[in-house]
DNA sequence: CACCCCTCAGGGAGCGCTCCCTCATCCTTT
DNA sequence: AAAGGATGAGGGAGCGCTCCCTGAGGGGTG
């Protein structure tokens, strides 16, 4: 069951380990008929270059560590940005010939050993995602002079980022809502400690603001249940409350169903829109109106913005764009 | 920038290279004043091993792919089961030191992709996820001599693996609906290329079988958007359906769509029970009742079979139980 | 025709680590 | 007290690969 080496297969070809060498990493200083006679012996011996081997003298590693930063908070485990962001990640990766090192780093000790393990030189560089804002790993992994770029942005300035306009998005929601002629617009709000979750929450105040309204906020933290539990807490707090904003869709199921046991329609008695249009706000009763922003599109953007890093391009952030689609909640 | 290796950790120490060797491997033949001076040595420098120069001599990685087997099937990106799995079996790799390297093969050309790369023994194990029938990865991982340990039952049947009593579930769903009265209970099936949907079909059937009711299927293939349209078809073939079994979730919340949007009633008109208990399906209007069957329980088990298999254990089947969760929906 | 240059194959050092083997030291045992 | 055994440190080969360097051979130029 041993695998053949370089050696062996120049055996086989009857040529030097260095012209294999050559042939095995596409060197065009290679005459046909050598290449011919060395990609036959590749061919016939099953050789697969051993990548121990190969990372050793080249400190090159054709890896890259994907790392999510974030706490377990209980069974959201279904939490659609995981496995959007995980899956387009990967799948973009692969593509160019990367390998996808999934790192969870959920608590200091874990996080300790991902600084560890990126300063092993395991990997050539280093994706971030969803981090709180006083995360300190961005800013450790960035001090190691590793390429760096993160999925959304963080407390670290000297990390480049792709996030979304979420002031926008949220300017987008609001407008719309006040469009629809409602007088009490309230908020849920992510956790705090995320850039995305205060630039929602000022998008809507400053649009509230502009037409002289005042702000209603309950803090959610992005979960169905925070956003169930908020929405009870924005119809007691204020009774007369005919729309919401919630920083995402997630957290705006969670007020639709508290909305219906309330037995408050949707959207006669109060408008529901959320932020970030997953699949499931298409599904729920009534369908959502939300913020569309594809996370596909900003994963694949940060893996670009990763991978140029890696080549040594310009460490620039990237704003997304997004749009609103409207649905049956308002 | 450059990282020190274990020769200089051994001269600042004033130590030879086997003993600092020992000391970082943690084996005990070590002196105590010799360990801490090299200990001292090592922290001063912030030493880390070098894997790769690790793995070259010890053919040891310490490192589990996990291979996520699945066409791309468009934007079913939040699928719990993904990130569900995905976490759960990060997490229990990280607690044992072993990295994750996550794979997506979506397609022949990667899937061929992983074989090569996992011929060249870069992972110790090999954790399969999510296959139809037909696919001719896991026969061929296993062919290879690595150890290798499906979630869910696969077509090869020399890969251990670890699933869930589906038929027994199955029963359980179509035994309470047959309690709550209902008379003409149809079903919406997963993708008939993997087991568990043939499993969970055949539960249903032999219930309703005992019972001497006929069956009434409608094919899906675990996504929303099949489910609603499975219930469409359903409701045309047979307008006096009065239950589904959803063979999971996902379509459950389709089928809900689509009777919300006929007009029917739940539960009064159409019961509707599901299979696995997602979180979404306490947010559902009405609230989904459901087949529990923990994926993160069934996640850890198979990373422990894994984990046995990598320390020669034995290769046999684990068969993870259900229960029932009532909702609004039955 | 002689010389030089260019192209391209082969030789071999060395990447950082482990692990086998040797050997020094100290303790036991008779 | 001498010899054998246990203990534990050091030396060094070698894992499979890349990449620099050397040098052979062929073609072009004056």
């Amino acid at each position: 069951m041993k695998r053949p080496t370089l050696e062996v297969v120049a055996a086989r070809a009857g040529v030097s380990k260095s012209s294999v060498s050559r042939v095995v990493n596409g060197e065009t200083t290679v005459a046909p008929e050598i290449r011919d006679v060395v990609m036959q012996a590749v061919r016939e011996l099953g050789y697969v270059p051993n990548a121990a081997a190969r990372n050793l003298v080249t400190r090159r590693t054709d890896a890259v560590a994907v790392v999510v930063s974030d706490p377990p908070k209980g069974v959201v485990s279904d939490d659609p940005l995981f496995s959007t962001v995980v899956r387009t990640v990967s799948r973009e990766l692969e593509a160019v010939g990367r390998r996808v090192v999934l790192i969870l780093a959920e608590s200091d000790e874990s996080r300790a050993r991902v600084e560890r393990y990126v300063a092993g030189g395991h990997v050539d560089g280093v994706m971030l995602v969803a981090l709180h804002g006083a995360d300190p790993l961005p800013a450790a992994l960035a001090r190691m002079g590793l390429p760096v770029a993160s999925f959304n942005r963080t407390a670290a300035t000297d990390v480049p980022y792709v996030a979304l306009d979420n002031a926008g998005g949220a300017e987008l929601a609001v407008r719309h809502l006040l469009e629809r002629g409602r007088r009490r617009i309230a908020t849920i709000t992510g956790p705090l400690d995320l850039y995305e979750s205060r630039e929602r929450l000022e998008g809507y105040r400053a649009t509230l603001r502009d037409t002289g309204r005042r702000s209603i906020v309950a803090l959610g933290d992005f979960t169905r249940v925070s956003g169930a539990e908020a929405m009870r807490q924005l119809l007691e707090d204020d009774p007369d409350v005919d729309a919401v904003f919630a920083a995402n869709d997630l957290m705006a199921i969670g007020a639709l169903r508290t909305l219906h046991q309330a037995g408050r329609r949707v959207p006669d008695d109060v408008a529901v829109v959320g932020f970030d249009d997953i699949e499931a706000a298409a599904y729920t009763t009534p369908a959502l109106t939300s913020v569309r922003s594809s996370m596909a599109d900003q994963a694949t953007a940060t893996v670009r913005l990763l991978l140029a890093l890696i080549e040594g391009g310009p460490r620039k952030p990237v704003i997304m764009p997004n749009e609103l689609v409207v649905r049956e909640s308002s």
